[in-house]
DNA sequence: TGCAGATGTTTGCAGCAACAAATGTCTACA
DNA sequence: TGTAGACATTTGTTGCTGCAAACATCTGCA
């Protein structure tokens, strides 16, 4: 018998919840790294388009994202190297700016979300019944509202409940 | 209507999920933290603590987390300087190396890992009824076999065909 | 035996992230 | 109006990580 029970079964639900995680990260990074793009890049730009005018204020983003603030501040800068993303001064707000999708933003944006979701289809939803795939994303709400009971930020307090890929 | 369906159930799906796992090791942190540990040296004790002779090569230590060999290289770096690890020389191969638990190591673990299994049962098994639960590991299972088709490196191949927290 | 290629580990380097401090702006209150 | 404290963002610094190269050792085959 060793140190610790090896098969104690939360330590194997964590570690299956991480196993699936992480792996399923991996299996997603091919795509994005073929768009010249990192993970947090993406979620940057799609938070960007799914958000009102496309654009959301820096500390909006960091909210969102699980970067800090400077994290974010160096995101934009390396999108707005590449010209996907640009920084508009906040008209009401002379301390806040804006980041915004531009057009090559938005056009990157619609080149690789159809094969995100085809990946997240092959890895996740498709796997599942309709029935066991319910049950599984009510028992991770059921999770989501423990760990992380305030997780909509930026957002207008009305819709989104669970506005998707809040990491 | 936005440049993105705002609501594509695929990206809730994944959203959702990223959610829960983020939210859950941030979760998680407070008790590594106030052991002096990060996140990667609790799980790089653990493996070690629960291998035969709490010990394993480097090699596959970096199989069975989600470092690089060079990133083991350093995580047992920072733990040896910390006395929780020691490298012990492997005999029948003069390249290689056994990274192996010292008894602070254990006894940090042993420490730390009521804790955590606490945190655990708090925030993911204790919020699922029995069956819930079952079901919610079984469909974690179906994704990992998809994701993750070989993930046990470094265990004998006989048992553990789950082997908790592969990150 | 001797050598070519595979394998295990470490090191040099570059990129990314958090934390704290600095800066500029806003808000509330006297 | 003037000022103190809050807030949004950026910058300086430090630590962690992966990749590629270096190095040591092993294996198989002539």
């Amino acid at each position: 018998m060793d140190v610790v029970h090896i098969d104690d079964p939360r330590l194997t639900a964590m570690g299956l919840l991480t196993e699936v995680y992480t792996g399923l990260t991996a299996r997603m990074q091919p795509v994005f790294s073929a768009a010249g793009l990192s993970e947090i890049d993406f979620e940057t730009l799609l938070r960007l388009g799914r958000s009102p005018h496309q654009r959301l204020r820096m500390s909006d983003l960091a909210a969102q994202t699980s970067l800090s603030t400077s994290g974010v501040t160096r995101v934009v800068d390396r999108l707005e190297r590449d010209n996907l993303v640009a920084r508009v001064a906040c008209s009401s707000d002379r301390r806040a700016s804006y980041a915004t999708l531009t057009d090559a933003g938005r056009a990157k944006l619609e080149q690789v979300l159809p094969l995100h979701l085809n990946d997240i289809d092959e890895c996740l939803t498709s796997l599942l019944s309709e029935e066991e795939l319910e049950a599984f994303l009510a028992a991770l709400r059921t999770i989501r509202d423990v760990v992380r009971p305030c997780a909509t930020a930026g957002i207008t307090r009305e819709l989104a409940p669970e506005f998707g890929h809040s990491a």
